[in-house]
DNA sequence: ACCTGAACACCGTTCAAGT
DNA sequence: ACCTGAACACCGTTCAAGT
């Protein structure tokens, strides 16, 4: 409150002219992010719908580092559209209620789940991250901790390639779909 | 820091002498909820016990709610010793390093990311939740938000029978058997 | 209707002083 | 070695007073 006053040129006391709280705040902000993300067409293909919306629901939380910690809070017209957009798209897909429900929850759980670990991450640039990955690896000498070795040197040997967010996500999408054919 | 000092008796500057930090604090805290999580044993099925090792790794993040946020801090013994733990056993399950890597990540990612998000909503019981759901119900209007309503209700009328968490591991535990078999 | 400073009840932490 | 109160630099917010 202080800072964002200082920062409009403002004394801190007018900021509660204009909204009730912080929390009240909060939310007014959550809803400029919920409105970054990409909300999918009408009857289309279900699986690249819901995939490319729960993509763009990520890179908007991405795009605000602080907004997944507080997603969980009440409910909100962006925010609403974008959850509707996610049932609509795979009930319209011939998911079953149950399914839907399933469904919903882990892709929606993912998305913030996943934003919210890589946004506490938070290193500037990739130089930064490797100098926190070798100053962690002295606390782990590789006869206790072989394996955890082992993965760090993948790490830093450049050899993960794969974007871990898209993996998951087609993990989730896979075994739906194929729940969804043998139901 | 001033409450657990009066919680425990003594003037808050005397915690300085026990600990450098709240920082400090909170990854001695974090240590003691890693050691609650089980580890799995030597050589044995990687699905089930990379499974038990997960659960009992959220139900440690769940007995402390607070623990999720400040989960991707620095290393710990405990913290390292599970996640070497998930590591060696997939591995030892024949998985590549690069699947082990995806599959490392997916797994320890959902583990805290489904984790956080239910620590968040701490609603003190099912009434509480109900409560909460019809009121935030009244800003959904159905002609507006109709799969949301039908999802909303399809949980108010309890048909919602599925562990999401469990249900989610099992798509990844599921999706990355699929892959190694196929690989 | 909008702005504001003083004041309150909170934080974590430094510092100097005690035993 | 361990404890501690005063003090500092922060918070969000209430309240009464301004325009």
């Amino acid at each position: 409150m202080r800072t964002l006053a200082k920062e409009l040129g403002y004394g801190v006391m007018s900021l509660y002219n204009h909204v009730a709280d912080k929390d009240d705040l909060l939310d007014g902000m959550l809803e400029l992010v919920a409105a970054e993300i990409e909300l999918p067409p009408e009857h289309a293909n279900w699986k690249t719908d819901v995939r490319a919306c729960a993509i763009s629901a990520y890179k908007a939380l991405l795009n605000h580092p602080w907004a997944g910690r507080y997603w969980g809070r009440g409910p909100g017209p962006n925010k609403n559209d974008y959850h509707e957009a996610i049932l609509r798209v795979i009930r319209q897909g011939k998911f079953s209620e149950e399914l839907a429900c399933q469904g919903y929850h882990a892709l929606t759980m993912h998305v913030v789940g996943f934003a919210v670990q890589v946004a506490e991450l938070s290193f500037s640039n990739n130089q930064e991250l490797v100098e926190m990955t070798k100053k962690a690896q002295l606390d782990m000498p590789v006869d206790r901790y072989p394996y955890l070795n082992e993965h760090i040197q993948f790490h830093l040997d450049g050899k993960d390639k794969t974007n871990n967010f898209k993996y998951m996500l087609d993990l989730i999408l896979d075994g739906l779909e194929h729940q969804l054919k043998t139901s």
